[in-house]
DNA sequence: GAATTTGCCTAAAAACTTTAGGCAAATGCA
DNA sequence: TGCATTTGCCTAAAGTTTTTAGGCAAATTC
């Protein structure tokens, strides 16, 4: 009997191929045996169940998200830095959409506070240094950017942007144009 | 054998309930005959499979949802138009988390079409009009409101904002300031 | 009251999840 | 090198969900 030489980290990443070539929510434990060619209960010494698969794609996708984001934003300030970040998430959700799927998965608190989750915040606000933001209005700001960036690519992916007419590229940096012109004119309460 | 009175729409309505209560992924029809009393078997007379039910509490959702809004843009106009709005889709989704995440699945393009989804982008471009907006720029802006508005409450529904400082409700009426003054001086491109 | 329709049933197959226990390959150690 | 232990993948089996097919009795129609 030949041994495949499965890994909770090969697993997890294969997992993340098939996210992305399937959907997240077809990613299934069965699913990646088939693809190992292997019995579906030996996959279960290296997961704890299927949950637990899922959140690790889930960790991988923030993980991975946050490193591009640290590498695009390096250099960068000021509107410059602004699109290069709402860009990495827009291309990663387009390049990996069902690792983007995974990403959003709920994390219980714990789980989110040991994730890459709090990366992203912080590079969010580090965005936020070139602009004339005072503290609590910088907290504003990056729920803000945080929201629009997510629904966005939520919405576009999702097809909610399709049926109508001036291409979604054109309204994309139309909406990073209006978010720079608040971030510089951000309104007193 | 007593019969129970089953109907599409009865079986709907539950099942939209018990979104609310276990989550939309835990909906299932094996869980909605339980909740009837019922055999499994006997739903798929009235539903035409898994995804029909899901459909179907997502077209409920978005009906109700685009109910409200018609409702509280009613007699409104500008930034209380736009707060209005916004608070709908805000309150919706914490009185209603399961129907919010269903109204998020993915329809195929002529469902979508035929749902409410249509009226909900006339609700966000009749806010418009108090803004003094060109066409294109009026797509644009539509599709930034809803970006912010579906963003924002899935991130916050989704814990994203709970550890972090200011509340998140005074973030959220920052938000609609900072949207409100966006829309009277949208930049030029 | 008989005929038809309708509503819920039993039965059964297929897929996924998860646990328990087994055997053989890999590894560690004298 | 040889033996003991650990590790990795296996078989077996039970539980859940989805979906189809066919049956019987209640409700409706005439």
């Amino acid at each position: 009997m030949v041994r495949v030489g499965l890994t909770t980290d090969r697993l997890v990443r294969a997992g993340a191929e098939l996210a992305d070539e399937v959907g997240f929510d077809q990613v299934t434990v069965s699913a990646l045996a088939r693809r190992f060619d292997v019995k579906v209960a030996s996959l279960y010494s290296h997961l704890k169940s299927s949950q637990d698969l899922k959140t690790r794609i889930a960790l991988l996708a923030l993980d991975e998200l946050a490193d591009r984001a640290a590498d695009a934003l390096a250099g960068r300030a000021g509107k410059d830095a602004l699109t290069a970040l709402a860009n990495v998430y827009r291309d990663y959700a387009r390049e990996h959409p069902g690792r983007y799927a995974a990403a959003q998965l709920r994390l219980d608190p714990e789980t989110a506070l040991a994730s890459a989750g709090v990366r992203h915040a912080q590079m969010t606000r580090a965005i936020l240094r070139g602009y004339d933001l005072t503290e609590p209005d910088q907290t504003h700001a990056v729920r803000l950017l945080g929201s629009v960036f997510h629904g966005y690519v939520t919405l576009e992916m999702g097809g909610g942007f399709s049926h109508s007419a001036p291409d979604t590229q054109e309204t994309w940096s139309r909406t990073l144009d209006a978010l720079d012109a608040l971030l510089r004119h951000w309104p007193a309460p």
